[in-house]
This record gives C-alpha cells, structure tokens and sequence, in this order.
DNA sequence: TAGATTTCGAGACGAAGCGTCTAGAAATTG
DNA sequence: CAATTTCTAGACGCTTCGTCTCGAAATCTA
C-alpha cells in the first residue's frame, strides 16, 4: 500500500487514528471492556464517530488494535537447551504479561464469543502470534530430539495456552512464577517417553 | 425454605418458571446467546417481563438455569484401575457433552467475562461440579498411588479443562475421541513418578 | 367471608448505545 | 479552481434494558 497510486482527496488523519487508538485504552483502563462506547472514544478522542465506523469494524476491533499498539511484542524464545527450562522462561515471561493485559483480553475473548467474524479476526491477529512462539520452543524440544516423533504438537500447545486461558478465565488458581515452573515440568514430563525412563541432566 | 413459614400472598407460579426456562432454551436455539434478549422470552413465555426481573438478575442467569434444566447431569466417575484409561472415559464423556452445549456454554462464558458478579454464579453452580467429577478420578489415582504425592492437583485439572475450553473457544482443532486419547495418555504420563529417573531442573 | 399480601400478565417509560445519516469545513489531487 | 475524500459535530431512528404502573388473580389470616 505505497502511496504511489495516491487517490485525490483528503489523505487519512494519522492523529486522528493514534488519538482514537490512545482514547481507547485510556477508555479501557477506567471502564474496561464492558464500560467500553463508540460514543465516549470518540468524544475523547475528539473525533466524529464516523470517523471511527469508516476504519473500524466495531468497537471489538479498535480495542484489539489499542492492545496491539501497545503491547510491543517482545515474545521471548529461549533455546537453552532443554525443554522444561525453555518452557519455564516462557511461561513466566507469559504469565507476566498478561497479568496486566488481562482484562482487555477477557473482553475480547467476550465479543470473540458473541461474534463470529471477530473470532477470526482475534485467532489471526493476536493468538497465532503467541502460538507461533511457542511452536518454536517446542520444535527446539524436537530438534533435540525431547520430544518423540508422532506427538501431537498442537495438543501440547493447547495444554500450556489452556491453562493460561483458564485460569485468566476462571480466576480460581494463580498465574505466577509458582504455577509457570510446575506447569513447565508436567509438560515436560508428559512428552518423556516412560519406558525406558531416560535420565537427562541439565 | 420448606412452606412451614408460607408467607400470605399469592405464591410463585411454578407454570411461568417453567415457561420461562423452556422459552429460554428455544431462543437459545433459535437465535444463540447472541440473540437472547429478555422481552422475547417474556413474550415467548406468555410472561410478564417483571416475572423474569423478580426471580433472575439477568438473562444469564435464566440461561444458566436453562441449560441446568436440561442437562440431566449424568457425569460419570469411572474407575477401571488405571489412570489413563479413567481419564480416557472421562474426556470422551465430557468432550461429546459439550458438542451439544457448546454454542450456550460460549454465551455464558461471555457473560461471565463482563461481569464478575455473574462469574461467581457461574463457576460455582456450572464448573465446580464438573471439577468435583474430575477430582474423583484424581483422587483414586492418588490412592492407587499412580500420582506422587506433593503433585499439584488443581494444576492437573486445569490441564484438562483448559485444553476443553481452549478448543471450546478458539475452534482451531477438534474435540473428538482421538483427542481425548492422546490427551488422557499426556496427562498420564506427566505424573508418572520421576522419582528414580528424573532430574530437576531449577 | 373479608381484608391483607404477594405474584401475575401486559405494557408504558426513560436511559443508553448502536450504526447511519446529513452538513459544512478542511486537505489533497490534477 | 474543481473534483474528491476525510474531517468534526451531532441529529436520527432503532433496539434493548431495567423500572414502574395497573388491575386481576391467588393465597393466607382473622
């Protein structure tokens, strides 16, 4: 999309974008997701409502976008060289994360499940990204030869992205440093082939 | 509340309670949760809205006794001897249950992450139910002595139920007896006494 | 039986927020 | 300058919410 074929007109407001971007998470940090309105984003922003409708979607996808904008997205890949350790670093890191992110998440995931159409734009824009590093981690493991042939990596993936989910979800168990080591080590453990019981060493 | 102490007035209408919870159920079919909205379900029921208003908090909460209406409530505890056979039965149980409940359960869960309130409601009357069920099972593994002791039992239930959920929600793989086999062989495996052939890493 | 009390069905009501629309000003092209 | 497009501002009709009012019905107490 280089503006080498600029259409006549007037050009996109940059500020007006940023500003509306900037509206929401400040909108999003005192009302949260729920408490979230077209109407006050734009009366924030200082911005017509229309100017909203014409670049967005709904409301869902600004808060995404305002998410994305901040989150600078430095997803960490550690390789040290063993699994259980590799996933205690990311988990932790993880963890983190959305600690401070996690409200903003729940109320997208919410209009995830109301709304089709969002659900993809969610999955596409925001989880493939985190899954994508973890694949990573876990093809290291594989690469290392931790992890036998035939395991079903996606249903590793899930294990560590469901727990995550479902505590963030439920709020019936921590998510802290405590939870990403033992959660590393089952994980860990649950891909160790049992028979011959293979002793590694750090 | 036995009607020793009856107050005087004209008592709870138990039709309309009924009416209300079937109506329910049949927009949820019709339309989703999505579509749910307090003034068709009173006039499905033949109903005043009030009526709804004086027994429910909100429409989630008609929803959630909808769906514990007719969910018979059949969770089974089986309880062959072996753990990963145990989990085998128990996840094809629940990942066929949640075919048909799906599109509700999503509509519930939306609610839940809009409001905290309702999120209570919904843990303790829906989930906790479906983790005690879970937590048999775990506990005669425990007996059978297939867990060591110190494991962190809450931790392996949401690894069960995260990867339901997440899959619930996200839709990117299936929820099929495969993946409750490999699942119930993950999970297994994970507790498998590392006493003698594990190393920890710190 | 006569009142007191409470729920019943039906629907009016104001408050919100949605998404669309109009209007006139502003910015950019050729 | 004319054409084009976006801009802010806000009015508009629509839907749903949750509350409220009304008179009728059902049940208890006296």
């Amino acid at each position: 999309m280089a503006d080498g074929t600029r259409r006549p007109g007037r050009p996109r407001s940059e500020a007006a974008r940023l500003a509306i971007l900037e509206a929401t998470h400040d909108e999003l940090v005192e009302h949260g997701y729920g408490g979230l309105t077209m109407e006050r984003i734009a009366a924030r922003a200082g911005v017509g409502k229309q100017t909203i409708y014409r670049w967005w979607r709904s409301k869902a996808e600004v808060a995404l976008d305002s998410l994305l904008n901040v989150a600078a997205e430095g997803i960490p890949i550690p390789d040290e060289g063993d699994l259980g350790a590799d996933l205690d670093v990311f988990l932790r890191h993880t963890f983190g994360m959305q600690g401070s992110e996690g409200p903003v998440l729940m109320g997208l995931l919410a209009q995830s499940l109301l709304d089709r159409e969002f659900a993809d734009v969610f999955r596409d824009r925001f989880l493939a990204g985190r899954r994508a590093a973890l694949s990573e981690v876990l093809d290291h493991a594989v690469a290392r030869g931790e992890i036998p042939a035939g395991t079903d990596l996606v249903l590793l993936q899930d294990m560590v992205y469901g727990v995550l989910w479902y505590r963030l979800l439920f709020r019936h168990a921590p998510l802290n440093d405590d939870t990403a080591r033992d959660l590393a080590s089952l994980i860990a453990r649950s891909v160790r082939n049992g028979n011959n019981c293979t002793v590694r060493t750090v």
